[in-house]
DNA sequence: CTGTTAGCGCCTTCAG
DNA sequence: CTGAAGGCGCTAACAG
């Protein structure tokens, strides 16, 4: 059922079926004629080829969206909120995932590049991808979003994730913490090096310095953070901090169970402060005290960068950036006593 | 840069560039120029345009992936799932919301089916969606995920949710509960409609009724487990059953708010059983038990059924059922004491 | 082994 | 207002 075969029943020509079915040519189509086009479209059940057409007009209405990791709850906002912003517009997403695998994003972005996506939004950089993103910049408009790529001409939606990290620091401080510690995300991703980045500065604002760790955690997860809170009291347990930011909630469950296992009562001996807000967050046992992510908010966002550069290719990179939220909740409380300073944690 | 480009730099035919880019046919051409051919379209940044391809071939690439709502956490390791079983295949899934709106999916269904998927995965039916789905499964292979339809044709993946059901019974008659009552999601949707089979017949079997409430669930969210909550409290408070099933985990944690604000403990005063085993549902206070949902597995397996029925279209449409599994934890408590016989709850 | 030819279905000139 | 022609980029069938 093509527009030929409509064409032909009607004794008429396929461009003037073309004309009458697009809401935008149809005036130059008798009234007569669009109405007999229409009725023979449905009753045939005709339903255009956008192939056919993206081949012809040169613009698909898809946009490419490159992902870590569909899996992680977290992206599932972010990729609602693209999509909500292209659904006006008859475009739809076009989902792909890298394993967060610097070399799978190469291949993810030439598969959807091959499809002739009209715009790609990356969620999912590390910082070893910025050449190749700029390199696809140059023919095909890219919106970097989430993870941000420092010194880069790309356009870029993301959170304020710096203001967060010095966020989770005021609040902290503003308890009355002095020995903190990070427990940090991968370093080669721009959210993870901005959270770390405004923790830093704001707890140097106050003349005080971040315990350190000689490790990040290799991905965002559980089981990071079980490993890096092992290391803390490994490394600290003589003088352990009594306030912990981690770089997302999950990071920050890990480590409530590894304190919790070793006697650490949180918020009483430990204060803990989480990213993301996760859906059930507030409800863990203690309720956790996390920065808030509006994954919708960037998503939407993106999708609405994207759709611009689509019209007209900027010279200047427009971009968003979403200030931090905190929901203060019980996982990070005032400090009363410091059990730990001078004793030795058997580990 | 194009085929005819390449052709032309060399002083070939496009279709021997053709030819020697694509591995199921460069056997047919000549070593040398193979060679040649690649390093030109190396050389000259080629990437073949799989619209083109598309247009050609009759076969896109791509298979079309209607759900309710990205926004449900719940369906991102389907998603996950899918994309996984198409990877490999250089497929990709295109992904389009309903809102969970009966009338969306059809124009989700047309949008999908004018970009010539290859297939469509439905995680988002409702009952009323059958026909329409059915229609399309005639002309395109069309799967079931998730959200199953009684007395379809189509090839169904899912999740046994009656026997979810049934396993959530038993395990509170099993504590020793006598009283039970059901927060139950849209009796329109598959699932839910199964979860509630499973749990009247296992509670049947043992000669119980379960506490009847008039209202179900619209959505399958938080709000809604607290609004049959405080309906269970308002009908049934001088009668309260001891033990709840919750038609997933975020209608048990709405539930779990509301009795807590009635001055009821979990599990000590009721129990509950929540479905899914979401992310970070293990650490809420108390650690919800939950029918595990395998997300990730429906997923691929829907992802292999619609690559098995592209391949041949079946008259018999396959399908898969994966079974329940429970994560028992604390939220559902054997039956101690039973302060509500009698006695007239405020509400 | 390689070239020629002929479209896939649509949309956009350009004529009438 | 409508028709005819051409081509988007690719690949399959057929020759040679």
């Amino acid at each position: 059922m093509t527009l030929k075969d409509i064409a032909s029943s009607l004794g008429v020509n396929a461009s003037t079926v073309s004309r009458a079915l697009d809401p935008h040519k149809a005036h130059l189509v008798s009234e007569g004629t669009v109405d007999r086009v229409r009725a023979a479209a449905k009753q045939l059940g005709y339903r255009g080829d956008r192939v056919a057409g993206a081949l012809r007009r040169g613009v698909t209405g898809t946009v490419g969206v490159i992902v870590a990791d569909l899996a992680n709850p977290f992206i599932a906002p972010v990729i609602h909120g693209i999509a909500q912003s292209l659904a006006p517009r008859q475009m739809l997403p076009m989902v792909i995932e890298t394993n967060d695998n610097a070399s799978e994003l190469e291949s993810s972005l030439d598969h959807l590049l091959s499809r002739r996506v009209d715009a790609v939004i990356c969620a999912g950089a590390r910082f070893s991808n910025r050449d190749v993103l700029e390199e696809a910049g140059r023919s095909t408009p890219v919106v970097i979003a989430v993870r941000g790529l420092s010194n880069s001409v790309l356009a870029q939606v993301l959170h304020d994730d710096r203001a967060g990290g010095a966020m989770a620091a005021r609040h902290l401080l503003g308890l009355g913490h002095t020995r903190l510690a990070e427990l940090r995300g991968p370093d080669d991703v721009g959210n993870f090096v901005s959270r770390h980045l405004g923790f830093r500065e704001a707890c140097a604002e106050e003349g005080l310095a971040v315990i350190d760790l000689p490790e990040v955690g290799e991905r965002p997860i559980r089981e990071a953070g079980e490993h890096l809170a092992r290391l803390l009291i490994d490394l600290h347990g003589d003088a352990m901090p009594t306030a912990v930011f981690a770089h997302n909630d999950l990071m920050a469950l890990g480590a409530l169970s590894v304190f919790r296992q070793h006697g650490l009562t949180c918020p009483t001996d430990i204060s803990i402060v989480g990213y993301n807000d996760s859906p059930t967050i507030d409800q863990v046992d203690p309720p956790l005290t996390s920065v808030i992510y509006p994954g919708i908010k960037v998503g939407r966002s993106a999708g609405e960068v994207a759709l611009q550069l689509i019209n007209e290719p900027a010279e200047h990179a427009p971009g968003a950036m979403f200030p931090p939220r905190l929901a203060v909740r019980k996982s990070a409380a005032p400090l009363v006593n410091d059990p730990f300073l001078g004793r030795t944690h058997a580990t």
